[in-house]
RNA sequence: GGUGCCAUACCCAAGUGGCUAGGGAGCGGUCUGCAAAACCGUCAACCCCGGUUCGAAUCCGGGUGGCACCUCCA
Protein backbone atom coordinates (compact mmCIF):
# COMPACT_ATOMS: atom_id res chain seq x y z
CA UNK A 1 0.00 0.00 0.00
CA UNK A 2 1.78 3.59 -1.13
CA UNK A 3 1.03 6.49 0.92
CA UNK A 4 1.44 9.77 -0.78
CA UNK A 5 1.57 13.18 1.02
CA UNK A 6 1.37 16.93 0.66
CA UNK A 7 4.50 17.73 1.56
CA UNK A 8 5.60 21.62 2.93
CA UNK A 9 8.56 21.44 1.37
CA UNK A 10 8.44 22.03 -1.89
CA UNK A 11 4.48 22.69 -1.67
CA UNK A 12 3.55 18.93 -3.50
CA UNK A 13 2.27 15.54 -3.47
CA UNK A 14 5.07 13.23 -2.65
CA UNK A 15 5.10 9.52 -2.55
CA UNK A 16 5.89 8.27 0.93
CA UNK A 17 9.39 6.61 2.11
CA UNK A 18 11.02 6.34 5.67
CA UNK A 19 14.57 6.56 5.65
CA UNK A 20 14.36 3.25 7.45
CA UNK A 21 12.75 0.64 5.73
CA UNK A 22 9.35 -0.13 7.86
CA UNK A 23 10.36 2.57 10.69
CA UNK A 24 8.89 6.47 10.52
CA UNK A 25 10.16 8.58 13.12
CA UNK A 26 7.08 11.27 13.62
CA UNK A 27 7.33 14.38 15.44
CA UNK A 28 4.12 16.55 16.14
CA UNK A 29 4.28 19.74 17.94
CA UNK A 30 2.49 19.82 21.31
CA UNK A 31 0.17 21.68 23.37
CA UNK A 32 1.82 24.42 25.87
CA UNK A 33 0.11 23.47 29.39
CA UNK A 34 -1.27 26.75 30.02
CA UNK A 35 -4.84 26.44 29.26
CA UNK A 36 -7.06 23.88 28.59
CA UNK A 37 -7.25 22.81 24.52
CA UNK A 38 -9.53 24.02 22.54
CA UNK A 39 -11.30 22.23 19.99
CA UNK A 40 -9.83 23.79 16.95
CA UNK A 41 -6.10 22.68 19.06
CA UNK A 42 -7.82 18.87 18.98
CA UNK A 43 -8.56 18.64 15.34
CA UNK A 44 -5.22 18.81 14.96
CA UNK A 45 -4.32 15.93 17.40
CA UNK A 46 -7.30 14.33 15.54
CA UNK A 47 -6.00 14.65 12.15
CA UNK A 48 -2.89 13.87 13.66
CA UNK A 49 -3.90 10.21 15.07
CA UNK A 50 -5.33 9.89 11.68
CA UNK A 51 -1.68 10.08 10.27
CA UNK A 52 0.15 7.82 12.78
CA UNK A 53 -3.17 5.30 12.53
CA UNK A 54 -2.92 5.22 8.54
CA UNK A 55 1.02 4.83 9.17
CA UNK A 56 0.83 1.81 11.60
CA UNK A 57 -1.71 0.61 9.10
CA UNK A 58 0.41 0.32 6.31
CA UNK A 59 3.11 -1.32 8.46
CA UNK A 60 5.05 0.63 9.47
CA UNK A 61 6.30 1.02 13.13
CA UNK A 62 5.64 4.55 14.13
CA UNK A 63 8.23 6.55 16.77
CA UNK A 64 5.96 8.90 17.56
CA UNK A 65 7.24 12.02 19.48
CA UNK A 66 4.46 14.54 21.09
CA UNK A 67 6.19 17.39 23.42
CA UNK A 68 4.84 18.77 26.46
CA UNK A 69 5.41 22.45 26.57
CA UNK A 70 6.07 23.37 30.52
CA UNK A 71 7.90 25.74 30.39
CA UNK A 72 6.67 29.68 29.40
CA UNK A 73 8.06 30.92 26.28
CA UNK A 74 7.33 34.97 26.09
CA UNK A 75 4.35 35.56 23.93
CA UNK A 76 6.74 37.25 21.48
CA UNK A 77 10.13 36.80 19.90
CA UNK A 78 11.08 40.48 20.84
CA UNK A 79 12.13 41.24 24.46
CA UNK A 80 8.67 42.40 25.72
CA UNK A 81 5.64 40.03 26.17
CA UNK A 82 4.26 37.80 29.19
CA UNK A 83 5.31 34.22 30.10
CA UNK A 84 2.18 32.19 29.24
CA UNK A 85 3.02 29.80 32.02
CA UNK A 86 3.28 32.45 34.69
CA UNK A 87 0.52 34.03 33.01
CA UNK A 88 -1.98 31.27 33.39
CA UNK A 89 -0.22 31.04 37.11
CA UNK A 90 -1.36 34.43 38.26
CA UNK A 91 -4.61 33.80 36.77
CA UNK A 92 -5.35 31.17 38.91
CA UNK A 93 -2.66 31.97 41.99
CA UNK A 94 -1.25 29.24 41.74
CA UNK A 95 2.33 28.48 41.00
CA UNK A 96 3.52 27.96 37.28
CA UNK A 97 4.49 24.00 38.27
CA UNK A 98 1.33 23.83 39.49
CA UNK A 99 -0.72 25.04 36.34
CA UNK A 100 1.88 22.66 34.37
CA UNK A 101 0.42 19.77 35.87
CA UNK A 102 -3.48 20.40 36.08
CA UNK A 103 -3.76 21.31 32.37
CA UNK A 104 -1.28 18.56 31.26
CA UNK A 105 -3.88 16.28 33.15
CA UNK A 106 -6.62 18.17 31.53
CA UNK A 107 -4.63 17.43 27.89
CA UNK A 108 -4.17 13.90 28.58
CA UNK A 109 -7.90 13.36 29.60
CA UNK A 110 -9.16 14.75 26.13
CA UNK A 111 -6.65 12.89 24.62
CA UNK A 112 -7.69 9.41 25.92
CA UNK A 113 -11.66 10.58 25.58
CA UNK A 114 -10.89 11.66 21.42
CA UNK A 115 -9.21 7.52 21.34
CA UNK A 116 -6.34 8.95 20.42
CA UNK A 117 -3.38 6.64 20.14
CA UNK A 118 -0.55 6.94 22.79
CA UNK A 119 2.80 8.13 21.50
CA UNK A 120 5.45 6.40 21.70
CA UNK A 121 6.88 9.51 23.96
CA UNK A 122 5.75 12.38 25.51
CA UNK A 123 9.10 14.22 26.46
CA UNK A 124 8.50 17.99 28.72
CA UNK A 125 10.35 20.60 28.11
CA UNK A 126 11.91 21.15 31.47
CA UNK A 127 13.23 17.14 30.99
CA UNK A 128 15.28 19.19 28.45
CA UNK A 129 16.92 21.40 29.74
CA UNK A 130 20.55 20.10 29.11
CA UNK A 131 19.77 18.65 25.51
CA UNK A 132 18.57 22.77 25.08
CA UNK A 133 21.64 24.26 26.66
CA UNK A 134 23.45 21.60 24.39
CA UNK A 135 22.13 22.32 21.11
CA UNK A 136 22.34 26.19 22.11
CA UNK A 137 26.07 25.85 22.38
CA UNK A 138 26.56 23.85 19.10
CA UNK A 139 25.30 26.69 17.28
CA UNK A 140 27.32 29.17 19.45
CA UNK A 141 30.23 27.40 18.48
CA UNK A 142 29.58 26.95 15.03
CA UNK A 143 29.19 31.05 14.75
CA UNK A 144 25.62 31.12 14.34
CA UNK A 145 24.69 32.72 17.71
CA UNK A 146 25.22 35.96 19.39
CA UNK A 147 25.02 37.54 22.34
CA UNK A 148 22.71 41.14 23.33
CA UNK A 149 21.78 42.64 26.66
CA UNK A 150 18.86 40.07 27.41
CA UNK A 151 20.11 37.10 25.45
CA UNK A 152 21.65 34.57 23.00
CA UNK A 153 19.80 35.09 19.56
CA UNK A 154 19.89 32.91 16.80
CA UNK A 155 21.46 35.38 13.48
CA UNK A 156 19.00 34.12 11.08
CA UNK A 157 21.29 36.06 8.03
CA UNK A 158 23.82 33.43 8.44
CA UNK A 159 21.74 30.29 7.11
CA UNK A 160 21.27 31.73 3.52
CA UNK A 161 18.33 29.02 3.23
CA UNK A 162 16.45 30.50 6.32
CA UNK A 163 13.30 32.32 4.24
CA UNK A 164 12.96 28.79 1.87
CA UNK A 165 10.81 26.88 2.95
CA UNK A 166 7.79 29.26 4.08
CA UNK A 167 8.82 31.37 1.15
CA UNK A 168 9.87 34.20 2.55
CA UNK A 169 11.19 36.97 1.09
CA UNK A 170 14.01 38.58 3.23
CA UNK A 171 14.04 41.50 1.13
CA UNK A 172 10.58 42.48 0.99
CA UNK A 173 10.10 41.38 5.02
CA UNK A 174 13.04 43.74 5.53
CA UNK A 175 10.74 46.82 4.35
CA UNK A 176 7.99 45.54 6.86
CA UNK A 177 7.37 48.59 9.92
CA UNK A 178 6.02 45.94 12.32
CA UNK A 179 8.81 44.32 13.75
CA UNK A 180 10.73 46.33 16.40
CA UNK A 181 14.49 45.09 16.27
CA UNK A 182 15.21 46.15 19.99
CA UNK A 183 18.81 44.74 20.06
CA UNK A 184 18.57 42.00 17.61
CA UNK A 185 20.25 42.50 13.89
CA UNK A 186 17.58 41.18 11.85
CA UNK A 187 14.00 41.50 12.60
CA UNK A 188 13.85 37.00 11.81
CA UNK A 189 16.41 36.57 14.67
CA UNK A 190 15.03 34.85 17.13
CA UNK A 191 16.34 33.56 20.73
CA UNK A 192 17.53 30.52 21.94
CA UNK A 193 18.50 31.23 25.28
CA UNK A 194 17.00 34.11 27.57
CA UNK A 195 18.83 35.40 30.21
CA UNK A 196 17.15 36.57 32.82
CA UNK A 197 17.17 40.54 34.44
CA UNK A 198 19.85 40.41 37.83
CA UNK A 199 17.24 42.18 40.08
CA UNK A 200 14.31 39.90 38.75
CA UNK A 201 13.89 36.11 40.00
CA UNK A 202 11.05 33.70 37.37
CA UNK A 203 9.50 31.29 38.46
CA UNK A 204 11.24 28.45 35.67
CA UNK A 205 15.10 29.68 35.59
CA UNK A 206 18.44 27.36 34.81
CA UNK A 207 21.84 28.06 34.81
CA UNK A 208 23.32 27.81 31.80
CA UNK A 209 26.60 29.58 29.87
CA UNK A 210 24.99 32.60 29.32
CA UNK A 211 23.55 33.16 32.30
CA UNK A 212 20.64 32.06 34.56
CA UNK A 213 17.64 31.91 32.50
CA UNK A 214 15.50 29.69 29.98
CA UNK A 215 15.58 27.84 26.63
CA UNK A 216 13.98 30.23 23.54
CA UNK A 217 10.02 28.76 22.79
CA UNK A 218 11.82 27.44 19.31
CA UNK A 219 14.41 25.37 20.79
CA UNK A 220 12.80 22.53 22.49
CA UNK A 221 11.32 21.00 19.70
CA UNK A 222 14.63 20.66 17.77
CA UNK A 223 16.06 19.02 21.41
CA UNK A 224 13.66 16.59 21.87
CA UNK A 225 13.20 15.25 18.47
CA UNK A 226 16.75 15.06 17.82
CA UNK A 227 17.14 13.41 21.46
CA UNK A 228 14.33 10.66 20.78
CA UNK A 229 13.96 10.19 17.14
CA UNK A 230 17.49 11.65 15.28
CA UNK A 231 18.56 14.19 13.11
CA UNK A 232 16.28 13.95 10.38
CA UNK A 233 12.94 12.78 11.02
CA UNK A 234 10.35 11.29 8.39
CA UNK A 235 7.69 13.40 9.63
CA UNK A 236 6.88 16.29 11.30
CA UNK A 237 3.17 17.61 11.75
CA UNK A 238 1.93 20.89 13.07
CA UNK A 239 -0.35 23.70 12.63
CA UNK A 240 -0.49 25.95 9.61
CA UNK A 241 0.46 28.70 12.14
CA UNK A 242 3.67 26.76 12.75
CA UNK A 243 4.74 27.14 9.30
CA UNK A 244 5.99 30.46 9.03
CA UNK A 245 8.03 31.42 12.24
CA UNK A 246 7.89 27.72 14.47
CA UNK A 247 9.03 25.42 11.85
CA UNK A 248 10.99 28.16 10.17
CA UNK A 249 13.22 28.40 13.23
CA UNK A 250 13.41 24.71 13.94
CA UNK A 251 15.33 23.74 10.67
CA UNK A 252 17.25 27.01 11.03
CA UNK A 253 18.60 25.45 14.57
CA UNK A 254 18.53 22.08 13.74
CA UNK A 255 20.21 21.78 10.55
CA UNK A 256 22.91 24.66 11.39
CA UNK A 257 23.54 22.78 14.73
CA UNK A 258 24.00 19.15 12.90
CA UNK A 259 26.42 20.84 9.72
CA UNK A 260 23.52 20.63 7.04
CA UNK A 261 21.76 17.33 7.83
CA UNK A 262 18.10 17.86 6.97
CA UNK A 263 15.94 18.10 9.88
CA UNK A 264 12.66 16.74 8.63
CA UNK A 265 11.53 14.92 4.96
CA UNK A 266 7.99 15.48 5.17
CA UNK A 267 6.15 18.51 6.56
CA UNK A 268 2.07 17.80 7.06
CA UNK A 269 0.39 21.04 8.38
CA UNK A 270 -3.11 21.16 9.47
CA UNK A 271 -5.56 23.50 8.59
CA UNK A 272 -7.47 25.36 11.32
CA UNK A 273 -11.24 24.99 12.84
CA UNK A 274 -13.16 28.11 12.24
CA UNK A 275 -16.07 29.30 14.12
CA UNK A 276 -19.17 30.36 11.99
CA UNK A 277 -18.01 34.12 12.08
CA UNK A 278 -15.00 33.14 10.06
CA UNK A 279 -12.79 33.69 13.51
CA UNK A 280 -10.14 31.14 13.89
CA UNK A 281 -10.04 29.58 17.38
CA UNK A 282 -7.48 31.05 19.50
CA UNK A 283 -6.90 31.16 23.30
CA UNK A 284 -5.70 34.77 23.14
CA UNK A 285 -9.08 36.28 22.10
CA UNK A 286 -11.05 35.31 24.93
CA UNK A 287 -13.74 32.64 24.76
CA UNK A 288 -13.01 29.31 23.41
CA UNK A 289 -14.78 26.06 23.51
CA UNK A 290 -13.20 22.81 25.16
CA UNK A 291 -14.20 19.48 24.54
CA UNK A 292 -15.52 18.89 27.69
CA UNK A 293 -18.22 21.93 26.96
CA UNK A 294 -18.93 19.75 24.18
CA UNK A 295 -19.96 16.65 26.60
CA UNK A 296 -21.94 18.93 28.55
CA UNK A 297 -24.25 19.44 25.77
CA UNK A 298 -24.72 15.54 25.28
CA UNK A 299 -22.08 14.72 22.79
CA UNK A 300 -19.80 12.23 23.45
CA UNK A 301 -15.82 12.95 22.30
CA UNK A 302 -15.95 10.40 19.20
CA UNK A 303 -18.80 12.59 17.72
CA UNK A 304 -16.23 15.23 17.54
CA UNK A 305 -13.94 12.40 16.21
CA UNK A 306 -15.98 11.86 13.70
CA UNK A 307 -16.88 15.66 12.64
CA UNK A 308 -12.92 15.92 12.36
CA UNK A 309 -13.50 12.98 10.03
CA UNK A 310 -15.36 14.74 7.62
CA UNK A 311 -13.04 17.11 6.02
CA UNK A 312 -9.38 16.70 4.82
CA UNK A 313 -6.79 18.08 6.99
CA UNK A 314 -5.91 20.92 4.89
CA UNK A 315 -8.92 22.20 4.62
CA UNK A 316 -10.66 24.72 6.90
CA UNK A 317 -13.56 23.14 8.88
CA UNK A 318 -16.08 25.03 10.20
CA UNK A 319 -17.67 24.65 13.33
CA UNK A 320 -21.34 25.46 14.74
CA UNK A 321 -23.43 23.66 16.81
CA UNK A 322 -25.65 22.60 13.45
CA UNK A 323 -22.56 21.31 11.90
CA UNK A 324 -21.87 19.38 15.11
CA UNK A 325 -24.73 17.70 15.45
CA UNK A 326 -25.16 16.78 11.74
CA UNK A 327 -22.02 14.71 12.38
CA UNK A 328 -23.12 13.07 15.69
CA UNK A 329 -26.39 12.17 13.85
CA UNK A 330 -24.17 10.53 11.04
CA UNK A 331 -21.92 9.10 13.20
CA UNK A 332 -24.67 7.50 15.54
CA UNK A 333 -26.48 6.03 12.65
CA UNK A 334 -22.92 4.36 11.17
CA UNK A 335 -22.55 2.98 14.60
CA UNK A 336 -26.12 1.48 14.25
CA UNK A 337 -25.52 0.35 10.87
CA UNK A 338 -22.17 -1.45 11.77
CA UNK A 339 -22.69 -3.25 14.53
CA UNK A 340 -24.58 -5.62 13.96
CA UNK A 341 -22.05 -6.49 11.04
CA UNK A 342 -19.32 -6.17 13.60
CA UNK A 343 -21.07 -8.59 15.45
CA UNK A 344 -22.13 -11.19 12.54
CA UNK A 345 -18.23 -11.47 12.23
CA UNK A 346 -17.22 -11.39 15.49
CA UNK A 347 -19.66 -14.49 15.80
CA UNK A 348 -18.59 -15.97 12.51
CA UNK A 349 -15.13 -16.92 13.38
CA UNK A 350 -14.00 -16.56 9.98
CA UNK A 351 -10.34 -17.53 9.14
CA UNK A 352 -9.30 -13.62 8.63
CA UNK A 353 -5.89 -14.42 6.39
CA UNK A 354 -7.40 -14.09 2.73
CA UNK A 355 -9.83 -11.32 1.64
CA UNK A 356 -12.14 -13.02 -1.16
CA UNK A 357 -12.18 -11.01 -4.53
CA UNK A 358 -14.98 -8.88 -3.99
CA UNK A 359 -14.01 -7.53 -0.57
CA UNK A 360 -10.52 -6.69 -2.12
CA UNK A 361 -12.30 -4.00 -4.54
CA UNK A 362 -13.56 -2.35 -1.01
CA UNK A 363 -10.16 -3.09 0.88
CA UNK A 364 -8.39 -1.14 -2.16
CA UNK A 365 -10.67 2.14 -2.34
CA UNK A 366 -10.31 2.25 1.23
CA UNK A 367 -6.36 2.46 1.04
CA UNK A 368 -6.18 4.64 -2.24
CA UNK A 369 -8.18 6.96 -0.50
CA UNK A 370 -6.03 6.84 2.42
CA UNK A 371 -2.94 7.24 0.20
CA UNK A 372 -4.34 10.12 -1.51
CA UNK A 373 -2.90 12.66 1.44
CA UNK A 374 -4.46 10.86 3.73
CA UNK A 375 -8.40 11.68 2.78
CA UNK A 376 -9.85 10.22 5.93
CA UNK A 377 -13.62 11.97 4.38
CA UNK A 378 -13.42 10.24 1.21
CA UNK A 379 -12.09 7.24 3.34
CA UNK A 380 -15.18 7.65 5.51
CA UNK A 381 -17.28 7.22 2.35
CA UNK A 382 -16.26 4.12 1.39
CA UNK A 383 -17.27 2.61 4.92
CA UNK A 384 -20.44 4.09 5.05
CA UNK A 385 -21.14 3.05 1.40
CA UNK A 386 -19.95 -0.67 2.03
CA UNK A 387 -22.40 -0.33 5.79
CA UNK A 388 -25.16 -0.48 3.33
CA UNK A 389 -23.31 -2.83 0.13
CA UNK A 390 -25.94 -5.93 0.77
CA UNK A 391 -23.91 -7.62 -1.93
CA UNK A 392 -21.35 -8.93 0.60
CA UNK A 393 -22.18 -11.24 3.86
CA UNK A 394 -22.42 -9.20 6.81
CA UNK A 395 -19.22 -11.04 8.31
CA UNK A 396 -17.18 -9.90 5.05
CA UNK A 397 -18.54 -6.20 5.88
CA UNK A 398 -18.50 -6.32 9.57
CA UNK A 399 -14.92 -7.26 8.97
CA UNK A 400 -13.60 -4.51 6.63
CA UNK A 401 -15.19 -2.31 8.98
CA UNK A 402 -13.41 -3.12 11.87
CA UNK A 403 -9.91 -3.24 9.64
CA UNK A 404 -11.00 -0.05 8.64
CA UNK A 405 -11.95 1.10 12.31
CA UNK A 406 -8.01 0.87 12.95
CA UNK A 407 -7.90 3.84 11.08
CA UNK A 408 -10.39 5.49 11.66
CA UNK A 409 -10.43 4.95 15.83
CA UNK A 410 -13.98 5.15 16.24
CA UNK A 411 -13.94 2.14 18.65
CA UNK A 412 -16.73 0.30 16.41
CA UNK A 413 -16.49 -2.76 18.45
CA UNK A 414 -17.64 -1.42 21.26
CA UNK A 415 -21.28 0.49 21.93
CA UNK A 416 -21.35 4.20 22.78
CA UNK A 417 -22.45 4.55 26.14
CA UNK A 418 -26.22 6.73 26.43
CA UNK A 419 -25.89 9.96 27.10
CA UNK A 420 -25.66 10.99 30.35
CA UNK A 421 -29.64 10.95 31.32
CA UNK A 422 -31.60 13.24 33.49
CA UNK A 423 -31.18 12.30 37.47
CA UNK A 424 -34.46 10.25 38.13
CA UNK A 425 -35.46 9.79 41.91
CA UNK A 426 -36.67 6.42 43.34
CA UNK A 427 -40.19 7.61 43.29
CA UNK A 428 -40.23 9.28 40.24
CA UNK A 429 -38.32 6.14 38.29
CA UNK A 430 -41.57 3.83 40.36
CA UNK A 431 -44.11 6.43 39.25
CA UNK A 432 -42.71 6.09 35.59
CA UNK A 433 -42.16 1.72 35.75
CA UNK A 434 -45.67 1.61 37.06
CA UNK A 435 -47.40 3.68 33.96
CA UNK A 436 -44.93 1.46 31.80
CA UNK A 437 -46.55 -1.49 33.21
CA UNK A 438 -49.88 -0.10 32.63
CA UNK A 439 -49.13 0.83 28.92
CA UNK A 440 -47.70 -3.09 28.28
CA UNK A 441 -50.67 -4.43 30.10
CA UNK A 442 -52.86 -2.06 27.25
CA UNK A 443 -50.71 -3.31 24.97
CA UNK A 444 -51.24 -7.02 25.68
CA UNK A 445 -54.94 -6.56 25.32
CA UNK A 446 -54.20 -4.64 22.02
CA UNK A 447 -56.27 -1.25 23.85
CA UNK A 448 -54.11 0.78 21.72
CA UNK A 449 -56.17 4.07 22.49
CA UNK A 450 -55.12 3.62 26.29
CA UNK A 451 -51.51 2.72 25.21
CA UNK A 452 -51.26 5.67 23.23
CA UNK A 453 -52.79 7.88 25.95
CA UNK A 454 -49.99 6.56 28.26
CA UNK A 455 -47.33 7.44 26.08
CA UNK A 456 -48.50 10.98 25.96
CA UNK A 457 -48.47 11.09 29.78
CA UNK A 458 -45.09 9.78 29.85
CA UNK A 459 -44.07 12.67 27.54
CA UNK A 460 -45.63 14.92 29.29
CA UNK A 461 -43.25 13.61 31.89
CA UNK A 462 -40.45 14.03 29.43
CA UNK A 463 -39.79 9.61 29.21
CA UNK A 464 -39.45 8.30 26.43
CA UNK A 465 -40.35 4.48 25.54
CA UNK A 466 -39.07 2.81 23.17
CA UNK A 467 -40.32 -0.99 22.31
CA UNK A 468 -38.20 -3.61 21.80
CA UNK A 469 -37.90 -7.13 20.89
CA UNK A 470 -37.42 -7.44 24.88
CA UNK A 471 -40.01 -5.12 25.78
CA UNK A 472 -40.02 -1.84 26.43
CA UNK A 473 -37.36 0.77 27.57
CA UNK A 474 -37.43 4.45 29.11
CA UNK A 475 -35.59 6.81 29.55
CA UNK A 476 -35.93 10.61 30.41
CA UNK A 477 -35.31 13.14 27.77
C1' G B 1 1.70 46.43 1.99
C1' G B 2 3.94 41.07 1.31
C1' U B 3 2.68 35.75 0.73
C1' G B 4 -0.81 32.00 0.19
C1' C B 5 -5.61 29.58 0.21
C1' C B 6 -10.82 28.89 -0.77
C1' A B 7 -15.85 29.24 -3.59
C1' U B 8 -19.63 22.26 -5.14
C1' A B 9 -27.14 21.30 -3.99
C1' C B 10 -31.13 23.13 2.18
C1' C B 11 -26.49 22.09 5.37
C1' C B 12 -21.56 19.63 5.95
C1' A B 13 -18.25 17.66 2.46
C1' A B 14 -15.11 14.38 -1.45
C1' G B 15 -13.69 15.17 -6.28
C1' U B 16 -7.52 17.83 -9.94
C1' G B 17 -10.07 16.47 -17.94
C1' G B 18 -14.80 11.70 -19.72
C1' C B 19 -16.40 6.93 -14.90
C1' U B 20 -23.60 7.73 -9.43
C1' A B 21 -18.50 10.31 -3.77
C1' G B 22 -20.50 10.14 1.04
C1' G B 23 -23.22 11.96 5.17
C1' G B 24 -27.05 15.03 7.71
C1' A B 25 -31.78 17.31 6.92
C1' G B 26 -36.30 17.03 3.75
C1' C B 27 -39.85 14.19 0.93
C1' G B 28 -42.15 9.25 -0.52
C1' G B 29 -42.35 4.18 0.80
C1' U B 30 -41.34 -0.94 3.45
C1' C B 31 -41.58 -2.87 8.34
C1' U B 32 -42.89 -2.95 13.45
C1' G B 33 -50.57 -1.60 16.40
C1' C B 34 -48.43 3.71 17.11
C1' A B 35 -43.59 5.63 18.01
C1' A B 36 -38.20 4.79 17.62
C1' A B 37 -34.50 2.26 14.84
C1' A B 38 -33.40 -0.08 10.33
C1' C B 39 -34.07 -0.64 5.10
C1' C B 40 -35.50 1.09 0.01
C1' G B 41 -36.44 5.14 -3.18
C1' U B 42 -36.11 10.40 -4.19
C1' C B 43 -34.32 15.37 -4.64
C1' A B 44 -30.63 18.73 -6.17
C1' A B 45 -24.58 21.57 -7.36
C1' C B 46 -20.34 22.96 -9.45
C1' C B 47 -19.59 31.97 -7.85
C1' C B 48 -19.44 35.14 -12.65
C1' C B 49 -17.23 36.15 -17.70
C1' G B 50 -13.99 34.52 -21.39
C1' G B 51 -10.39 30.83 -23.34
C1' U B 52 -8.04 25.76 -24.31
C1' U B 53 -10.35 20.90 -25.59
C1' C B 54 -14.17 16.22 -29.17
C1' G B 55 -15.25 16.88 -23.85
C1' A B 56 -14.12 21.42 -18.06
C1' A B 57 -16.53 21.44 -11.23
C1' U B 58 -11.51 19.97 -12.67
C1' C B 59 -6.66 23.31 -16.98
C1' C B 60 -5.56 28.84 -18.42
C1' G B 61 -6.81 34.32 -18.12
C1' G B 62 -9.87 38.04 -15.97
C1' G B 63 -13.60 39.44 -12.35
C1' U B 64 -16.40 39.08 -7.72
C1' G B 65 -16.80 37.35 -2.84
C1' G B 66 -14.60 35.08 1.58
C1' C B 67 -10.37 33.67 4.54
C1' A B 68 -5.46 32.82 6.51
C1' C B 69 -0.29 33.83 7.63
C1' C B 70 3.33 37.92 8.07
C1' U B 71 2.77 39.16 16.63
C1' C B 72 1.67 34.23 21.00
C1' C B 73 -1.24 30.36 18.44
C1' A B 74 -2.99 23.71 16.31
Amino acid sequence: MKLHFHNTLGRKLQEFESLEPGRVGMYCCGPTVYHYAHIGNLRTYVNEDFLRRALEYAGYAVNHVVNITDVGHLTSDADDGDDKMEKGAAREGRTVWEIAAHYTEAFLRDWQRLNLLQPTHWPKATDYIPQQISLVQELESRGYAYRTSDALYFDTEKFAAYGDFAGIKMDKLLAGVRVDLGDKKNPTDFALWKISPKDKRRAMEWESPWGVGFPGWHVECSAMSTALIGKTLDIHCGGTDHIRVHHTNEIAQSECAHDGVPFARFWLHNEFLKTEDSDKMSKSSGEFLTLQVLVDRGFHALDYRYFCATAHYRKFLTFSWPNLESARDAHRAFRRRTAPLVAAFQASQVPSATLPGDAKIWQDRFEEALGQDLNIPKALGVAQTLARETALTEALRGRLLLDWDRVLGLSLEVSLPEPEAEAVDDDEAARIDALVAARTVARESKNWPEADRIRKELADLKVVVTDTPTGPTWKKA
